[in-house]
DNA sequence: AATGAATGAGGGTTCATTCAT
DNA sequence: TATGAATGAACCCTCATTCAT
C-alpha cells in the first residue's frame, strides 16, 4: 500500500500545536495528536521521543530564536535609551511571527519544563534591566514594587499587541502612542514620587 | 461514636481552596481534597453535588458580592468621574480581602464555567463603561484597541496590587501614584491622537 | 447487587501470588492480576498502593519474621557453635513454612526494592558470621575465597531442602546427614590447607 | 558510499550479549541491541530472524560444544573414577572460557526455549551419571533425594568457581581442595547412612 | 542489505463518579 | 451521613515485528 507523500513531521507538529493550544500540554492528549495526524500512538515515537519533545520541537526554534533577538536589542537599550520604540517594534513584530509559539510557551506549558517561563522572563530578564533603567531615568532608586507592577503592565501591553491580531504596522503605530502614554506617565509618577519625600 | 462538632463543609471549602490554588481546577484531585477534608470521597457526594460544585461554592458568593459592589462603584464613575481613585481602592480592598477566591477565578477555573472570567470581565463588563468613560474624557471617539490595550494594562495592575501582598494602606499610596501615571499618560495620548488627525 | 463476602485483598493476594511465582514481579502482568481476582484494575488500587505494594504485602511479613528468627539464631550460634543442626533446623522450618514468599523474593523479585536479596544475604549477613566461624574453627585465617564457595553450596543446600517438597521430619534426617558431610568435609579441608602450608 | 567492512553479525552479537547479560533475554530491548550494533530494527531481520535467533546465535554453539565435550568426560568417569578432578576441570576451563554465554544460558535465558535449562542440566543430564556413580561407590542405592541436594551442591561450586574471576590456575587449587571436602564428605555422609539402617 | 515508518497490543496508573451497605 | 469498593475509560509510553521502498 502506498503512503502519502505528506511530511508526517510537519503534521504532527500541526496537530500537536492545535492540541497544546486548544487544551494545554498536560489536558492534551497525545492519543488525539496522533489520530489527527493520521497515525497511531505508537508510530508517533518513530518521530518524537515523547509528549515533551513534540512541545520543545513545537516552542524551542522560537525560543532560541528570541533569545538570540532579545540580547542585540537589551544592549542596544542600555548604551542609548532612545533605540526603545524601534527595539520594542522588534521584539514585537518577532512575537507576532510567532504567536502561536508564544502562546504556547506563556499559556499552555503547564506540565513541562517551560512551566512557569513568563515569570522567569519578568523576574529574572525584563526585571532587572527595568530597574536599572528606571532607577537611572530618575536619579534615584525607584520603588522596586512600583517597577513591577509597571513592567507587567508594560508586559500586558505587549501581549495585546502580540495576540491582538494587529499587523506589524498597525503595532507600530500604536507603540508611538502607547511610548507616549508610558513615557509621560512616568514623567509625571517621578514627580510625585519626589514632591513626597 | 461521638463525632466532633467540626462543620465539615468548610473543611472540604478549605481543603478545595487549598488544592485548587495549588494545582488548579482539573490536576487538583478530589481524593486528595477529601483526605484532607477528613472524609471519604463517597462522603463528598452528601455535601456537594462534584467537584464544579465545590469549586463554585468557593467562588460564587464572592462573585455575587464584588458583582454587587461594582454595580455600586461604576454607576458612581459614570455621574462622576473625580471618585476615581476612592472606587479604585474599594473594589480592589474588596478584592484582597477575598485575595483566593480571586486567583481560583482567574487562575485556576480552567475546566470550569468560570474559565475565561477574566476575559469576559474584560470585555463584558470593563470594556463598556471603559470606552464610554474614554470617549466622553476624551471629547471624541477613542479606538477600540488603544482602549481595550490600556485596560488590560489596569487590570494588570489591579492584580498586581492584589496579589502583591500589599497592606491596603500601602495599596492606597500606590493607587495615587498609578492613578498620576496612568492619568498623565491618558492626557499625553490625546495630545498625539489629536495631532495626528 | 449484593457483593459476595469474599475477602478481596486475599483474593488479591493469592492471585498476586500465582502469577508472581509464575512470571517474576516485572512480566506478571497487573491486569491479569485483577482479572483472577475478579475486579478491575482500578478495584485494585483501592486495596494497595501499587503493583509493588502486592508484591511487599506477600513478602514483608515473612521477612520480617525472618530476620527476628534470624537474630535469635545467630546470637546463639555465635556464643554455643553445637546448637548449628537446632538452629538450621528452626530457620529450614521456618521458611518451608513461607516456601512462596521464600520463592518470591529469591526469584521473583526482579523490578522491587527486594532485587538482589540472595546476594545482599549471603555477602553482607551470613558471609561475615561464615567467616568468623570458619576462622575462629580453623584457628587461622581462612582464604575467603573458599569460605564464600561453601557458602554458596551450604546456601544451595538450604534452597534444596526448602523447595525439594520435604517434610520437616524428612528435613531433620538430611540435615544430620549434610551436617556430617560439610562437617567432616570442612575438617578434610583443613588438613588440606595445612599441609599447603 | 562504501560501507566500513565491519561484520555487522559479529556486532550484534556483542551488544545483544552485552543487553540480555545485563538485562536478561526479555527485558532487553532488541531496539537498543540495534542501536548499539549501528544499525535499525529493520535491518536486524537480514540477519537474525528474531531476537531468540539472536540469542540462540549467542548460545548455541557453546552449548554444542560443551555437550560433546561433557560426554567424553563422562565416558571417561563412567569408566574410571580416578580421573575425577582432571574431568572436573576440563569442564570448568571450558566454562570459564565460554564464561558469558553459561551466564547468558543459566541466568538470562528466561522468555527462551532455553529457560529452565539449569534445571534440565541437572535432572536430565547430570542426575542420572550422578546417582549411578554414588550407587557404585557407595555399594547400595543411595537416597535420590540426597544425591540430589549433593548434585546441587556441587553445581553451585562450580558456579562459583566459573563466575568468581579465578585464572584456571587458581581453580585448579580450590578444585583439589574441593574435591577433598566433597569426598570426606561424602565418605561421611556412607558411614552415617549405614548406621542408621 | 538497509531504511524508517507503521502496527497493535500491552504495560502500570489515575480519575470523578456511583452505590449498596 | 458515611463508608469503601467498584467502575471503565483515559493517561503516556514500550515493545517485537513487518514491510514498502
Amino acid at each position: 500500500m502506498a503512503r502519502l507523500p505528506v511530511n508526517i513531521r510537519a503534521m504532527l507538529l500541526k496537530s500537536g500545536k492545535e492540541q497544546f493550544l486548544a487544551y494545554g500540554f498536560e489536558k492534551a492528549s497525545l492519543r488525539t495528536i496522533c489520530k489527527e495526524a493520521g497515525l497511531t500512538t505508537g508510530a508517533f515515537y518513530n518521530h518524537f521521543s515523547g509528549k515533551e519533545d513534540l512541545f520543545s520541537a513545537l516552542v524551542d526554534p522560537m525560543l532560541r530564536g528570541f533569545q538570540e533577538m532579545y540580547r542585540n536589542v537589551i544592549s542596544q537599550e542600555m548604551t542609548d535609551l532612545s533605540t526603545g520604540i524601534d527595539n520594542e517594534l522588534t521584539s514585537i513584530a518577532y512575537a507576532i511571527a510567532h504567536k502561536d509559539e508564544f502562546r504556547l510557551l506563556f499559556e499552555c506549558s503547564g506540565g513541562t519544563k517551560y512551566e512557569g517561563f513568563k515569570e522567569h522572563l519578568i523576574h529574572e530578564v525584563f526585571y532587572p534591566s527595568y530597574q536599572e533603567i528606571f532607577d537611572r531615568y530618575a536619579g534615584r532608586h525607584v520603588d522596586p514594587s512600583l517597577v513591577m507592577i509597571i513592567l507587567h503592565m508594560k508586559f500586558e501591553e505587549y501581549m495585546e499587541l502580540i495576540y491582538g491580531g494587529y499587523t506589524v504596522e498597525e503595532v507600530k503605530k500604536m507603540i508611538i502612542l502607547l511610548t507616549a502614554f508610558s513615557e509621560a506617565g512616568f514623567q509625571k509618577l517621578l514627580e510625585e514620587i519626589n514632591k513626597e519625600s
